[in-house]
RNA sequence: GCGCCGGUAGCUCAGUUGGAUAGAGCAUCAGCCUUCUAAGCUGAGGGUCGUGGGUUCAAAUCCCGCCCGGCGUACCA
């Protein structure tokens, strides 16, 4: 908001000096000594105008039509930085701003009527969730929530392979231990089957529905286990999606593109545009002809499209579906498919500007400083349930969150499962706790509050930081959408929570003159918004007491 | 071999798209509760930004080489 303000009177100024070609570039110093805003733009435009920085420095200031009750003072520093000072007077009015919004500070309109689909988790149906699901999880939902309060109309789905490999071996690991439980404990297992003790279960819960009417393998009966073991698993997957409060609305699977014919048409489309060709007895995709590395298999010997096919499908939907931004979330061991779907959908004619891949790392569970394996397959897998149970959503969220996308990310358990101050979730929902203690007892006490609130009672350096902070949300949101970057609006609640704690420390609310009492609680009162607002996209609670 | 991501304080990580004296949390040390919740606040120490070059008024940030770690490079998804 500040920023806004402050780039428009200088657009004015340049827009005088007849200058046209330029970056403006606002910055908040490091060093308070350089005042609140600063700007580079006379050091950039020193080489294009051949004059000196500090005499392009002058020039703008001198064409600059400001209110000098806002600012307060404007000077040239260092190399040719323009450092502004704003005025007390300037944040009353900003305070005044963001009371207007009220419980809707933070909102923005910029996506009104325009589509987003968010695609997350997507976990095939052969295991429970684990914590790397669980990253990607948070990462989507936290993202859908931002372009929700961005003004876009948003679809949260998940995709599922429900066809192919994988499921089949689920199918014949699940056969395996139910025919282990009932007739033969030396029933070979497959070696590549999944090993985690919930096959076990997921045979278990199948013989106390079905009994023994199953035992021959045919390709029939595996299909019977291969439904159950799917539908047991994906009832797991959304009750532990629930528990986070990750609530996608729309399922897509893979199965549907088969069934309506989409892979044939599709294949079909590819041959005309002559994007496949015949080798080995396999299908394959010119990537080359569109400017990758290798050819790779589009449909293999046996018949079965690759994983390839159905997601380029399954994108085709997406823009035919006519949304106007794609999102897709993929962990780092999917980044070889983005490049070919990506490649071919635009070789399809679509626009694949309006895609958005974001890609994060993997996930490290540490304990003790030792790292915690977590695999699918070995089955010594520790789900993401269990770390539920023992930290709580809040934790898990949170911790999920607190790091850039592109850094691999350790969760320490030993740190999550401390319920005290080394948790860094608990310093913001203080905050707000401690707000709400507050409020509560000014409820209590019956004080009573004047409807008529005079801002300008704020003087204090902590009261001006707090006003300062609690104007950059609006811009913090948009910012963590735009980069993909659900970390920035965490860090940012951190700071703001900390400038809050510092007010909470220096300046009393209840007890003071019925002026300063007034503008504080509603300083009190917008900064718990704010909170709240943030700690709602983020997904996590925002609790009364503590 | 090739591709993507990362290497910043003892540990975990930020760093506003090239700006001013490189920051935070944890850990360590020293202080602050008869006052709205001490799950808080104040202060101190701690750095060759992996490494070698280059680009310019200015490089943790951009370019090139090298080293280390993760992931990928499937007719698995």
């Amino acid at each position: 908001m500040i920023k806004t303000y402050l780039s428009n009177l200088l657009k004015e100024a340049l827009e005088k000096l007849k200058i046209d070609n330029y970056t403006l570039n606002l910055d908040y110093p490091k060093n308070l000594e350089n005042g609140d805003l600063s700007t580079n733009i006379a050091m950039t435009l020193a080489k294009p105008l051949k004059k000196s920085p500090k005499q392009i420095a002058q020039d703008i200031i001198d064409n600059l039509h400001y209110d000098k009750s806002l600012i307060s003072k404007i000077e040239i520093a260092g190399n040719g930085f323009i450092n502004f000072t704003f005025s007390a007077v300037f944040y009353h009015k900003l305070l005044e701003q963001i009371a207007n919004y009220g419980q809707n500070f933070g909102k923005q309109e910029i996506g009104k009527d325009k589509k987003v689909i968010v695609e997350y988790v997507s976990a095939n149906p052969t295991g429970l969730l684990h914590l790397g699901h669980g990253r990607n999880a948070i990462i989507g939902d936290t993202l859908a929530n931002l372009y929700e309060w961005l003004g876009y109309d948003v679809t949260r789905e998940y995709y599922f392979n429900n066809a192919g490999n994988q499921m089949r071996n689920l199918a014949k690991s699940i056969y395996a231990r139910y025919r282990q439980i009932l007739d033969n404990p030396n029933y070979p297992f497959p070696e590549d089957g999944y090993f985690g003790d919930y096959i076990i279960q997921i045979a278990k819960d199948f013989i106390a529905k079905n009994g023994d009417k199953v035992i021959e393998a045919t390709d029939e009966n595996l299909k019977v286990f291969q439904k159950f073991g799917e539908e047991w698993n994906f009832i797991g997957i959304k009750n532990t999606l629930n528990r986070l409060n990750v609530n996608q609305s729309s399922y897509f699977n893979e199965n549907s593109l088969y069934e309506d014919g989409k892979i044939k048409a599709l294949l079909e489309e590819l041959h005309q545009k002559d994007l496949t060709y015949e080798k080995d007895g396999a299908i394959w995709l010119k990537l080359t002809k569109l400017g990758l590395e290798d050819d790779r298999v589009a449909v293999k010997t046996t018949g079965e499209p690759t994983y390839r096919l159905p997601d380029i499908a399954y994108h085709r939907e997406k823009f035919l579906r006519g949304f106007d931004e794609i999102v897709d979330i993929f962990g780092a061991d999917h980044i070889a498919t983005v490049p070919d779907v990506l490649a071919t959908v635009k070789a399809l004619g679509f626009d694949t500007k309006k895609v958005k891949v974001v890609i994060h790392q993997f996930v490290t569970l540490t304990e003790n400083g030792q790292q915690v394996k977590m695999s699918k397959r070995s089955g010594k897998s520790y789900t993401l349930d269990e770390l539920i149970d023992e930290v709580g959503a809040d934790v898990v969220r949170f911790f999920l969150l607190m790091r850039g996308v592109n850094t691999h990310l350790e969760f320490d358990l030993n740190l999550a499962k401390e319920q005290s101050d080394k948790n860094p979730v608990f310093y913001l929902q203080y905050a707000y706790a401690r707000i709400s203690s507050i409020l509560q007892k000014v409820k209590e006490q019956e004080i009573s509050i004047s409807n008529s609130i005079d801002f300008s009672k704020l003087q204090e350096k902590v009261e001006l930081d707090l006003i300062k902070k609690i104007s950059d949300f609006p811009k913090i949101i948009y910012d963590a959408c735009e980069k993909n970057e659900p970390h920035i609006l965490s860090d940012y609640l951190k700071e703001l929570s900390t400038i809050f704690h510092n007010f909470y420390h220096h300046c009393r609310i209840i007890g003071e003159s019925e002026g300063i009492f007034v503008a504080r609680l509603k300083l009190a009162q917008i900064t718990q918004i704010t909170i709240k607002n943030g700690l709602d996209i983020l997904g996590i609670s925002s609790p009364e007491k503590m």
